[in-house]
DNA sequence: GTGAAAGCGCTAACAT
DNA sequence: ATGTTAGCGCTTTCAC
């Protein structure tokens, strides 16, 4: 059954115990600078006594800080968020903030953020990779603060942090290059609302442009960022009368299935094709051979988000800010020249 | 610059709108039965045309529920917690509940537990695979409603939620028994303070012991739950006279390092040496044979430990609950016969 | 049925 | 340097 639960300490019974206002009391707590050193110690004696702890719902009604951001996930089926958010529960935990999870549902979000910016949490770290809803609007024009994470914004006015999704493309299509690969593919993800998506692409085509490789409508593949879409991305590849030797592919996900297509036809990576994936996500290190791949640092990611978040609640000029990350490609064992390649002749024809 | 936010409708606000005092107002909030439908009506309007939505933290101050539960989790490095941890948001957000994160982060976690049961939330789920701390004490004493996830509690007064660590054991014991092997070796995990861990131990014990095989404290190897462990432990294993022809894990991650230690010795899973892992975690099928693994139903893990907390937070007559939930073998490619390993000979000699 | 009034635990002027 | 007072937005008696 339920009991009653005991009776809280409050402010008010610390500031009996130790002979002053509970003004006093709020004031040793929030650190307020005139308070004789004496008093202090009196004050911090009672607390301790009594095992005192804030309430930080009266504490934050009151007018005072909560001390708690919020995060709001999409959700968490992509293992590369869990990174990012690894590093914002570190960093967020080293400034002294406490988290709210929110992950969208997608249920009637508008109201739903309302109800965490009006009281609850004093910032709000949005990880939501597709277009973004109408509360994010809302959010700019009450000034509250937030920060969008591996997403674009819509205006100048928003605090973003992103990898270097075009350089890190680039990056991957040139390495592809510079191995001898003249007929490269490429898997993008989602391109229709998800700018990492794109700018990944942009990457890659300037690549291409730059070292005058033959490009083709034909070996570009979209979708989303899963292994499903790898694997018939790149059974469509393969099906083509000319193959890539090698595929670069939005995301280590993609890259995986795309593994899994090129194994299940009997070919071989990387002898027959190279592959190279984008994220480096644990996973990346469980295939077999181990995915080459463009490595975004996404507990640093979520680091610096927290970071401006904290900037953007607690500064009082405080401008937006845009961040972009660089990414660094990480060599494994999935790529190599494409000489020994079942595709190699058609691909020079 | 930090601009003035905008201020919150209250419903202060919205009484004024509707032209009836806001105590009525407050009614038409929480469902009060004998309000008139006229009014509830037009207070109704109100809300709509104003926007307004409550403010938790002064419902939760005046008495009210905050429908906020905690999430105690120790870090993000494993990821079955993931597995857990999306269940429990999947089931508290259609239970009406909101999360709060809190990682332990080995900071003075009992004063931070006391903040949170002292206001912001409603209930605790803890998952904390290790040895309680001092605050879960505190919380029974409070009657603080929480319920732990893979752990076994320290009385019968505990509410817990676990997957059957001892059967799911037994049953990859026993299948391997089948299977023809007869030396089995173990890698045990973290035995000194988790639970799971020696539960498992049991179960791999009480197999072999069933079916007369031949036991040997030299077979079974423990550490921690990761990688690098099951590495380290495997190449003991293999180090021995007679080495195993099969290895149960007590987790994925420590069977696939030891399927690495296996491979950079130039032996082969499964005809060399079979393997059993624990958990199916999304990395189990992404290893090379795909791995043969002991499920655990994570998401329910999550969803059940979700559900007993609300039951132990609202209903009046809640007796403590120990839940367990069945796992299932989920067959793979690292597991065969033994009769073709290197090793077959010796194990049965 | 509905309004008035008293807090919940705290912060932040305003006094002194 | 410290006490007094008025709220923050809401729930909940207690009246009418």
């Amino acid at each position: 059954m339920h009991k009653q639960r005991s009776a809280n300490v409050t402010i008010f019974d610390v500031a009996r115990e130790a002979g002053v206002s509970y003004s006093t009391v709020s004031r040793v707590i929030n650190n307020y600078e005139f308070v004789k050193p004496d008093t202090q110690e009196k004050v911090r004696a009672a607390m301790e006594k009594l095992g005192y702890v804030a309430n930080l719902k009266a504490r934050s009604l009151a007018g005072g800080r909560s001390q708690v951001i919020g995060l709001l996930v999409f959700d968490f089926e992509n293992s590369y968020q869990i990174g990012i958010i690894k590093g914002i529960d570190d960093e967020a935990s080293a400034l002294g903030y406490d988290l709210m999870l929110a992950t969208t549902h997608g249920r009637k979000e508008r109201s739903y953020i309302t109800q965490l910016t009006n009281g609850l949490v004093e910032g709000l770290l949005i990880l939501v990779p597709r277009s973004l809803d109408a509360y994010v609007e809302d959010l700019q024009k009450q000034n509250f603060p937030y920060v969008l994470i591996d997403h674009q914004g819509i205006s100048a006015q928003d605090n973003t942090v992103n990898a270097a999704n075009y350089q890190g493309a680039y990056d991957a299509t040139k390495y592809l290059i510079d191995l001898g690969h003249r007929r490269i593919g490429m898997i993008a993800g989602p391109l229709d609302n998800i700018d990492s998506a794109s700018d990944r692409l942009k990457g890659y085509e300037a690549a291409i442009a730059d070292f005058e490789i033959s490009a083709a409508e034909e070996l570009v593949c979209s979708g989303d960022y899963f292994e499903q879409i790898g694997a018939d991305c790149m059974n469509n590849l393969l099906a083509l009368s000319r193959p890539p030797t090698a595929v670069f592919c939005s995301s280590d996900l993609l890259a995986i299935g795309a593994m899994k297509a090129i194994s299940d036809r009997n070919l071989r990576v990387p002898e027959d094709i190279s592959i190279v994936g984008f994220d480096d996500v644990p996973e990346a290190s469980y295939t077999t051979p181990g995915l080459t791949t463009v490595k975004q640092p996404l507990n640093e990611i979520g680091r610096v988000a927290t970071r401006v978040l904290r900037d953007a609640i607690e500064s009082h000029e405080f401008m937006p800010q845009q961040i972009v990350l660089t990414t660094q490609l990480v060599e494994r064992k999935s790529c190599t020249a494409p000489y020994g390649s079942v595709f190699y002749d058609a691909a020079n024809s």
